[in-house]
RNA sequence: GCCGGAUUAGCUCAGUCGGUAGAGCAACCGCCUUGUAAGCGGUAGGUCGUCGGUUCGAUUCCGACAUCCGGCACCA
């Protein structure tokens, strides 16, 4: 007769088999009634499930997160349930959970509206009120092929088909409405109540666009209402942080109908860019690298030999003069090449390390465009290292220091790092491969870096390290990489002399720190809620005259600040302090610097913090050191802190 | 590119069950000389995304296109 242990260690002794529910019921009655599901030695588990051995248990809440994951998988049911009560000839395939919700992908003649959303949302809440109790199922997998395919769910009985014969199938069933389902899921639909449909979108089926488009909707789901209202609010919060929403109160830049997926910067915001570019160029210097500048419009033949007109002509744009095509250049590297091919190379000038700040082109999708995020003209960090199959290891880690010294100056600390290797198609031998992707893979392991591994995703023509960053929302946006590239060079001619005398063709790394600069800004700006960093804020501080008698001291002060580096304006206008304030402090301005009768006979300034905070009177000469001091750290010691 | 939604003043947004539109902020003019997040008054501002259709009449209804937004696919 079974023994349970409790995750306190405590022991349990019973006289018959029972479920995970009467074990809950037993400890007490209000855990009884949360439970959502349960682990037997360590396995998430049905509440129902029936315990006949010693074993390890414990009960599961919405409050954990495995017990969450259950609600949000189950209020997926739920949405399929009150779907198919509503609308009986939808047919149902998929609906996993995501961060902070779930979806469901449904068949329909037609598309769903919002209004059929609000529509659907009350009737799960209906069926969620009636507490219909969810029941486990197992059938052999012909007999459930054979009920879905009964049903006229012949997605669901494709899905089946596909999972091996031997295996058992699960079902879950709640009142009407079936579905295949490994679970577990909450005991009945009492428990699901905290949850918001938020959008329908089309979604290819088994995310093949050459497949039937199916109607996807959204939704999230939480323990307890009060999760779901806060939940809803951080969406708030965040939507106030999206950089297009900052990028035209800020003044920094536009884009119009005419030139879609291109930007135009305005003063603050190219000052920002220049700022940064700057800060890049200076690093990579003292790093090694040459910086280049070459052609955007190249004749269509280089394109043809690197091979990117072949996979990429849809994506470029061309254009044509005198009986020559050309296009606009998409990338820099096989330019890069040509500089490269300028002379005979020695191995003794290896690695060559190339750098550029160069417009690119690419004609995105329409469907893709997205602010800063994705645009069809951009400049990246971008360099190209040529070096020696040897080299390849130093290089990478050489650069991985470097990406996380610029990540952690501009004050991103949570990087997605990923590693993907050989895809199927490929180009070079295994043994560069294997040669090369441990290469990379070392480099992380030395560093101790957390990475996610992605198994045949690299390029055809190398494997690749990629460093993603977040928006406001959560989306993931790749930023820096370090790319392999057994390919190009080859393909381009380039050469060098190796030491025994005989020609050998190098390895290119293709790489960029922040990626294209204006993704980079982009999400800064959502980052830091548009208050950037000393270094970066495009002014630096304002000088606020409180009367028409203060002007000529405000532009002293101004100039002398100035004649530090310091990007400052004065605003003499003739208004109340507090409306001035007010209007920089809206600018994200990180000083504010107040000069009245006191402040010009002390030749010192009143600063205040855009963050509200009142750092007195300051003399000149003073705060200039400060603030020079401040620029230098990166806007790690800032004394609006 | 695919699915859905949106497009009204510089910005944020109302509105018209078909009779050519309104607010707040910003702008401009005037008064106020101002001490730490909006002083007061006045003026001006719109081919209601573009093109076509229905209609006596379209910003409103229908269609196409463009752009944007949210997903999906893509991302050298």
């Amino acid at each position: 007769m079974p023994v349970v242990t409790l995750p306190d260690g405590s022991e349990r002794r019973f006289d018959h088999p029972l479920t995970v529910q009467e074990i809950a019921v037993s400890i007490g009655s209000g855990l009884a009634r949360a439970a959502v599901a349960g682990t037997v030695d360590g396995q998430l588990v049905d509440t129902s499930t029936l315990i006949d051995h010693d074993a390890q248990v414990a009960i599961v809440t919405g409050n954990d997160p495995a017990g969450l994951a259950v609600v949000r998988h189950s209020t997926a049911h739920l949405l399929a349930h009150a779907v198919k009560q509503l609308f009986p000839e939808a047919q149902v395939t998929i609906g996993p959970i995501i961060e902070n919700g779930f979806y469901y992908d449904f068949a329909y003649t037609r598309s769903f509206t919002p209004d059929d959303l609000a529509v659907i949302q009350t009737r799960m809440e209906a069926i969620a009120a009636q507490n219909v109790p969810v029941e486990r199922t197992i059938l052999p997998r012909d007999e459930a092929v054979a009920l879905f395919t009964g049903m006229g769910e012949h997605y669901k009985a494709e899905i089946i088909a596909s999972i091996p014969t031997s295996d058992a199938i699960s079902l879950y069933r709640q009142g009407d409405f079936v579905d295949l389902c490994r679970g577990p899921h909450v005991p009945h639909t009492g428990h699901l109540g905290a949850f918001q449909l938020m959008k329908v979108a089309g979604a290819y089926w088994r995310g093949d666009s050459r497949n039937a488009m199916l109607q996807r909707i959204y939704g999230t789901a939480w323990w307890s209402r009060k999760q779901l209202k806060e939940y809803l609010h951080r969406l708030e919060e965040a939507e106030k942080r999206d950089h297009r929403r900052l990028g035209t109160q800020l003044d920094l830049f536009h884009s119009q109908e005419e030139a879609p997926g291109m930007i135009f910067w305005h003063d603050k915001g190219w000052r920002i860019y220049k700022v940064i570019e700057q800060y890049i160029r200076d690093l990579l210097y003292d790093h090694g690298y040459q910086e280049v500048h070459t052609p955007e419009v190249i004749d269509r033949s280089l394109w043809e030999r690197s091979g990117h007109w072949d996979k990429f002509r849809e994506a470029m744009f061309t254009t044509h003069s005198e009986n020559r095509d050309y296009a606009i250049k998409p990338m820099n590297c096989p330019a890069h090449i040509q500089i490269y091919n300028q002379g005979l190379r020695s191995h003794r000038q290896l690695p060559l390390r190339l750098a550029e700040f160069g417009s690119c082109h690419r004609n995105e999708a329409s469907g893709t465009l997205h602010g800063l995020m994705r645009v069809r003209q951009f400049v990246q960090d971008d360099a190209h290292i040529f070096c020696t199959e040897d080299q390849i290891q130093s290089e990478v880690s050489a650069f991985i220091d470097l990406v996380f010294k610029v990540y952690g100056d501009f004050g991103f600390r949570d990087v997605l790092v990923k590693l993907s290797t050989r895809p199927i198609q490929r180009v070079g031998t295994d043994a560069d491969w294997d040669k090369a992707e441990h290469a990379l893979e070392r480099a992380l392991r030395d560093r101790d870096l957390a990475f996610g591994l992605q198994p045949g995703e690299g390029a055809f023509y190398g494997p690749k390290i990629e460093f993603s960053l977040r928006d406001c929302l959560e989306r993931v946006w790749q930023c820096g990489t370090i790319q392999v590239d057994f390919s190009m060079p080859g393909r381009l001619g380039a050469s060098y002399v190796a030491e025994d005398g005989t020609r050998q063709v190098p390895v290119m790394l293709h790489r960029a720190i922040l990626g294209s600069m204006e993704r980079f800004i982009g999400i800064l700006l959502e980052e830091h809620a548009g208050a950037l960093p000393l270094w970066l804020a495009p002014v630096q501080a304002v000088v606020l005259s409180l009367t028409d008698r203060h002007a000529d001291y405000a532009a002293f002060a101004e100039k002398q600040l100035k004649k530090q580096g310091l990007r400052v304006i004065s605003d003499l206008r003739n208004e109340k302090l507090g409306f001035k304030i007010r209007e920089h402090t809206l600018q994200r301005v990180p000083y504010l610097l107040v000069v009245g009768d006191r402040e010009v006979e002390n030749q010192a300034v009143a600063v205040r913090t855009r963050t509200g905070k009142d750092l007195g009177a300051v003399g000149l000469e003073d705060l200039g050191a400060r603030l020079v001091a401040e620029v230098a750290s990166r806007g790690r010691t800032a004394m609006e802190d």
